[in-house]
RNA sequence: GGGCGGCUAGCUCAGCCGGUUAGAGCAUCCGGUUUACAUCCGGCAGGUCGCAGGUUCGAAUCCUGUGCCGCCCACCA
C-alpha cells in the first residue's frame, strides 16, 4: 500500500467503474422506500462555480445516504434551456460571426441556437463527474426535449382551460435591450442617485399662475396627459378641475385629483404619465385618461416626446429634457434624489414599464401552497425561509408569463387568419395545434423559462402521460424526498413547483385537504451563497472565485467535497476558505495511513467481513474497558449522526465524524491498541477485530461525503468481496448496531465509560510534565487501586515509560490528577509557575461555587441537581488546593 | 418604508429550548516524533459572547431597545 491516497489515479478508475458496473443505475423495488431528489437543472450556457459544486456535493451525500440505507434511489439530471440568457449568447455569437441575428427567420435562429446547445450544453455534467457525483447522466432530460415540452404545453393549455390564464394589455416591466417583457422576479430594484426635479407647468385658466410638480424623469414630460394632486390638499384644492400647460408639446391638461398622490412628498402635485409608469397608468385608467406612448420598445423617444427629444434614449433624452425646461422657463429646481430603478435581471438596463399585450398567470392554489408550508407538508430548512415564501404569497401577482423571444416553449395558442386576435372566439389552444393549421397563425412569443422550470417535478417524472408516469415511476418517487437549493430562487423556481404540483396532482380518493402526497418535494433544503474570504459574493466577473477543476486537481474531489462541507454551517453564507479543502485532503491522507496501519498488523481475516463476521472474532472475556468505550462511541456517533442528517446538518455530521476519527480512534484507541499488544495472540485478534468494526462502520459513514478514499479503502482492507460498490452496500442502523453489540456485551457500563473518560482527561497533564527519567505516582490506597488495570498505559501514552512509587516532592515537577499525584524529576522549580497558574484557577472556582452556596435563594430556587454539582465542585476544587499549596511549598 | 439574518479568540465558526470553569479548526508561539500518518502528535497564549436595559438564584443563551454589516421585499413620483 502507498504511503500516500493518489486521488488524481484512484478517482478517475473509480468513477468509471461505478458508471460502468451499475453504481448510479436505478433499481426500483416497489417494496423498498423510495428517495428522490430533483438536480436543480444548470442552465444550458452555465459552466461550473463554486454554488454547484457545494450545491451538488450536498445532493450526492443524501442520495448515497439513501442508497446506504437500501432505498429505491432517483437523482434527476437535467439542465434548462435558459430562454433570455441563451438566446442572448447566441445573438452574441452570430455577431461575432458577422450574422446579423435579426436578419434570421425564426427557424433559421432555432438552428443555430440548437446547434450551439448541443456543443455547449452539457459542458457542466462533465465538470462534475469530477466531483464524483452518483448521478446516472443517461436520464438527462432537457426542458426543451419533446416529451418535456408536451408537458409544459399542456400545463398551459389546462391552466387556460381552468381559467389561470390570460391574454391582455397591461403594464409590463419592459426590458428595452432584449425587447421583451419581464416577470416582476426578474426585476432587481437598485438605489439609484439622481435628481428630483421640481417644475412648474402654468394654469390655462389663470395665465402666470403655475402649479408645481415633482418629477425624476423629466424625459417623459411628453407623455402626461395630466397632473394629479391629493383631493384633500389645501395646497392644490382650488386648481383641482382647472388645466395646465404641458411643456413638451405644448397642450393643456387637466388637473385631477386622486387619493394615491402622496401630499407630503415632493410639491404634493404629480404629473400623470400612463405610459410609462404603473402608477400613473392606474390613475389614468381611474379617471378614463388618454394614453401617450413617448418611448418606444427599444427604449428610444418617439416624436411625441417633444420635438427635439425624439430619436433619443432615456438618458440622453433627460439631460436634453432638463436643458429645454430652463430655457422654457418651466424649471424651478433639482435636488439630489435617490429612487428605486427597476434593473433588467438579465441586462443590467432600466426597466421601462410599458403597457403591452400579453398573457399572465394568476397563481392557482395560492391558499393551497400557503397551506402547504405553514402545516408541515413541505419543511423548510433553515426554517426561517417559511417566512419570505409566505410572505411573497401574502402579496402575489399576476405572472406575466410570455416572452418576446425566440428561445423557448412557443406559446399554444393560434389566432384565426383575418379575425380580431384580441376576441377569444377565434383563437385555438391546444398541445397539438388545429387540424387545419393553414387558417390559423401562431402567437409569436414564446413562454416564460421559469414557467417551464414549474412543471419539473411533473415532467420529468412522465406527467401528464400515464404510459410515461409508469416508465418513469411516478409514483414511487413524487413527492420527491429533497430539493436542495439556493434561497435565491425560492420564488422563481421553488413556489412555482409547488402551485403547478399542487393544481395538477389530485388528493388519494379525492381527499383533497391531504396534501401529503400533492407536494413535490417533502424537503427543501436552502443552501448558503457561496462568498470568498472578503465576503463578497463569488462570480465570474469579479474574478474572485477559483476554478473548481483546479480546486478538484489540488486537493481531490474528496478534499474538495469534505472542504466544502465543513465551511457550509446550515443557513448562513459560506465564506470559502481555501484552507478548508486542505484539511480535507489531509483527512483523506489521514484516513489512508490508519488503515495501512491496520494492514501492517495482519490480514483482516475472513473475506466476508459483515459485521456479524466481525462479531465473531472478538472474544468478549478478551475486551477491557478501552475497548468496550470506543465501541460505545461507535454507536454513538451513528446515532448522533442519523440525527443530524435528518435535519441537514451536513457540516455537523461530518465534524462529528471527524472529531471520533481523530480524537477517539487514532489518538486514542489505536494509540492504546500499541501498548496493549502483548503476546496474548487471541488478545491480539480481538483488538484487530474491534478496529476493523469501526474501519468498516467509519468508511461506510464517512463515504457518502468521501466517496473515493473509503471506496478504495474498503478494497484494500478486504471488506466486500472486491468488486463490491460502497455507497450500494446496505448500511446497518445505529439502533441495530447497538442491539448487536449489546447482545454480545460489547458494549461499556457508565462506570467503565467515566474511568475511561477520567483517565484520558488525565493524560495531558502528564504530557505536560516534561521528560524525566520515569513517571513517579502517589496517591490515597484508592487512588492506587484505581490505577492498577492501566499501570502500563499511563506512562507509555504520556512518553514517561515505566511508573515508579512516588517518594518525595522535593525536585519534581508534579500534576495533582483524580488519580493522585504524578511527578517526574526536574532540574531547578520548573513547573512552579504552572502550579501557580492552576492554584489560582483552582481558587477562582472556589470562590464562584462558595459565593453560590452561600447565596440563600440559590440554595431555595435551583434544582438539587445543580446545587450538588456546585457542592461537589467546591469540594473537589478544595482537595485540589491543599495538594497544591503541599506542592507548592515543598 | 417593511422584513430576515449576522455580530462569540487574530481569522472561520460551534454553543443559543438559561445551570458546573464559553468550545473547535486555522493562524501565531513552544514542545514532541527509530517503529500508520510532518498531509502527524501534544501544549501555551488569546474572548467583559456588538452596545444598553430588563426578567431570573443564575443570561452568550429569554425579553425590550439600540448600533454597525449583509440580504430580501415595497408603485412616494
Amino acid at each position: 500500500m502507498n504511503k500516500e491516497f493518489h486521488f488524481s489515479e484512484v478517482e478517475g478508475r473509480l468513477y468509471a467503474e461505478w458508471e460502468r458496473s451499475g453504481g448510479f443505475a436505478e433499481a426500483v423495488d416497489f417494496e423498498k422506500k423510495s428517495y428522490a431528489i430533483l438536480m436543480p437543472p444548470p442552465n444550458v450556457t452555465g459552466v461550473l462555480h463554486m454554488g454547484h459544486l457545494l450545491n451538488n456535493t450536498l445532493q450526492d451525500i443524501l442520495i448515497r445516504r439513501a442508497w446506504q440505507e437500501g432505498k429505491n434511489v432517483l437523482w434527476q439530471p437535467g439542465t434548462d434551456h435558459a430562454g433570455i440568457s441563451m438566446q442572448v449568447r447566441v445573438e452574441k455569437e452570430l455577431v461575432g460571426k458577422g450574422v446579423d441575428p435579426k436578419a434570421l427567420s425564426r427557424e433559421e435562429f432555432l438552428v443555430h441556437a440548437e446547434r450551439w446547445r448541443d456543443t455547449h450544453g452539457n459542458i457542466i455534467f462533465h465538470q462534475l463527474r469530477n466531483l464524483g457525483i452518483c448521478c446516472d447522466f443517461g436520464k438527462k432530460v432537457h426542458t426543451l426535449d419533446g416529451d418535456y415540452s408536451r408537458t409544459v404545453l399542456h400545463g398551459f393549455v389546462e391552466l387556460f382551460r381552468r381559467g389561470y390564464i390570460r391574454r391582455g394589455r397591461r403594464m409590463v416591466n419592459w426590458c428595452p435591450v432584449s425587447q421583451t417583457a419581464l416577470s416582476d422576479e426578474e426585476v432587481l430594484v437598485r438605489e439609484c442617485p439622481g435628481k428630483l426635479y421640481r417644475l412648474r407647468y402654468e394654469i390655462l385658466e389663470e395665465p402666470g399662475t403655475h402649479i408645481e410638480i415633482c418629477t425624476t424623469r423629466p424625459e417623459t414630460i411628453g407623455g402626461d396627459v395630466a397632473v394629479a394632486v391629493h383631493p384633500e390638499d389645501e395646497r392644490h384644492r382650488h386648481f383641482i378641475g382647472k388645466h395646465c400647460w404641458r411643456p413638451f408639446c405644448r397642450e393643456p391638461i387637466p388637473i385631477i385629483a386622486d387619493g394615491a398622490v402622496d401630499k407630503n412628498f415632493g410639491a404634493g402635485a404629480l404629473k400623470i404619465t400612463p405610459a410609462h409608469a404603473a402608477v400613473d397608468f392606474e390613475i389614468g385608467q381611474r379617471h378614463g385618461l388618454p394614453f401617450r406612448e413617448v418611448i418606444g420598445p427599444d427604449g428610444i423617444l418617439n416624436g411625441l416626446a417633444g420635438e427635439t427629444l425624439g430619436g433619443l434614449d432615456r438618458a440622453t433624452a433627460r439631460e436634453r429634457a432638463v436643458k429645454l425646461l430652463r430655457v422654457l422657463g418651466n424649471f424651478v429646481a433639482e435636488e439630489d434624489h435617490v429612487s428605486a430603478v427597476g434593473i433588467s435581471e438579465r441586462s443590467g438596463e432600466p426597466i421601462e414599464p410599458r403597457l403591452s399585450e400579453q398573457w399572465f398567470l394568476r397563481y392557482p392554489g395560492v391558499d393551497l401552497a400557503k397551506r402547504a408550508v405553514a402545516e408541515g407538508w413541505i419543511r423548510f430548512f433553515p426554517r426561517r425561509w417559511e417566512k419570505t415564501y409566505l410572505r411573497w404569497l401574502e402579496n402575489i401577482r399576476d405572472w406575466c408569463i410570455s416572452r418576446q423571444l425566440r428561445w423557448g416553449h412557443r406559446i399554444p395558442v393560434w389566432y384565426r387568419k383575418g379575425e380580431d386576435r384580441e376576441d377569444p372566439r377565434h383563437w385555438h389552444v391546444s398541445v397539438d395545434g388545429p387540424s387545419d393549421p393553414e387558417h390559423w397563425e401562431r402567437d409569436g412569443d414564446v413562454l416564460d423559462t421559469w414557467f417551464s422550470s414549474a412543471f419539473w417535478p411533473l415532467g420529468t417524472l412522465g406527467w401528464p402521460d400515464e404510459e410515461s408516469m409508469g416508465r418513469r415511476h411516478f409514483a414511487a418517487f413524487f413527492p420527491t424526498s429533497a430539493m436542495v437549493t439556493g434561497p435565491d430562487i425560492i420564488f422563481f423556481w421553488v413556489a412555482r413547483m409547488v402551485f403547478m404540483a399542487l393544481e395538477f396532482i389530485p388528493g388519494k380518493d379525492g381527499k383533497d385537504d391531504d396534501l401529503s402526497g400533492r407536494v413535490p418535494f417533502r424537503s427543501v433544503y436552502f443552501t448558503g451563497i457561496v462568498r470568498d474570504e472578503r465576503g463578497r459574493k463569488m462570480s465570474k466577473s469579479l474574478g474572485n472565485s477559483p476554478e473548481p477543476l483546479d480546486l478538484i486537481a489540488r486537493y481531490g474531489a474528496d478534499g474538495v467535497r469534505f472542504g466544502l462541507v465543513t465551511c457550509a454551517p446550515q443557513g448562513l453564507d459560506i465564506l470559502f476558505a481555501e484552507g478548508r479543502l486542505e484539511q480535507g485532503r489531509n483527512f483523506c491522507t489521514k484516513l489512508w495511513n490508519v488503515c495501512r496501519f491496520r494492514l501492517l498488523q495482519g490480514d483482516v481475516g475472513a473475506k466476508k467481513s459483515s459485521v456479524g463476521a466481525i462479531l465473531l472474532r472478538v472474544d468478549p472475556k478478551n475486551l477491557d474497558a478501552i475497548d468496550r468505550c470506543i465501541l460505545e462511541n461507535l454507536v454513538a456517533v451513528g446515532e448522533e449522526i442519523e440525527r443530524a442528517m435528518g435535519n441537514y446538518e451536513f457540516q455537523g455530521t461530518l465534524l462529528r465524524m471527524d472529531r471520533f476519527f481523530r480524537d477517539d480512534y487514532c489518538d486514542w484507541y489505536v494509540e492504546t491498541c500499541k501498548v496493549r499488544w502483548g503476546k496474548d495472540l487471541r488478545r491480539q485478534a480481538t483488538l484487530l477485530a474491534v478496529q476493523d468494526l469501526i474501519l468498516r462502520r467509519l468508511l461506510q459513514l464517512l463515504s457518502p461525503f468521501v466517496p473515493f478514499v473509503t471506496q478504495e479503502l474498503w478494497r484494500q482492507l478486504g471488506f466486500g468481496d472486491g468488486k463490491e460498490i460502497l455507497h450500494r452496500v446496505p448500511m446497518e442502523s445505529a439502533e441495530w448496531l447497538r442491539a448487536a453489540l449489546e447482545a454480545a456485551d460489547l458494549l461499556a457500563s457508565g462506570g467503565e465509560l467515566a474511568s475511561v473518560g477520567e483517565l484520558r482527561q488525565v493524560l495531558p497533564a502528564l504530557r505536560a510534565l516534561g521528560a524525566g527519567d520515569g513517571l513517579y505516582h502517589g496517591g490515597t490506597p484508592g487512588e492506587c487501586q484505581r490505577l492498577e488495570p492501566f499501570r502500563e498505559l499511563l506512562p507509555a501514552m504520556s512518553g514517561h515509560g515505566e511508573l515508579k512509587k512516588l517518594q518525595q516532592l522535593e525536585g519534581m515537577t508534579a500534576a495533582v490528577t483524580s488519580w493522585g499525584t504524578f511527578a517526574v524529576a526536574s532540574g531547578g522549580d520548573g513547573g512552579r509557575d504552572s502550579k501557580r497558574r492552576e492554584l489560582e484557577i483552582v481558587r477562582g472556582h472556589i470562590a464562584t461555587n462558595r459565593k453560590k452556596l452561600e447565596d440563600r435563594s440559590f440554595l431555595e430556587r435551583a434544582p438539587a441537581a445543580i446545587v450538588d454539582g456546585a457542592r461537589n465542585l467546591l469540594a473537589e476544587n478544595l482537595e485540589r488546593e491543599k495538594k497544591l499549596l503541599r506542592l507548592l511549598s515543598e
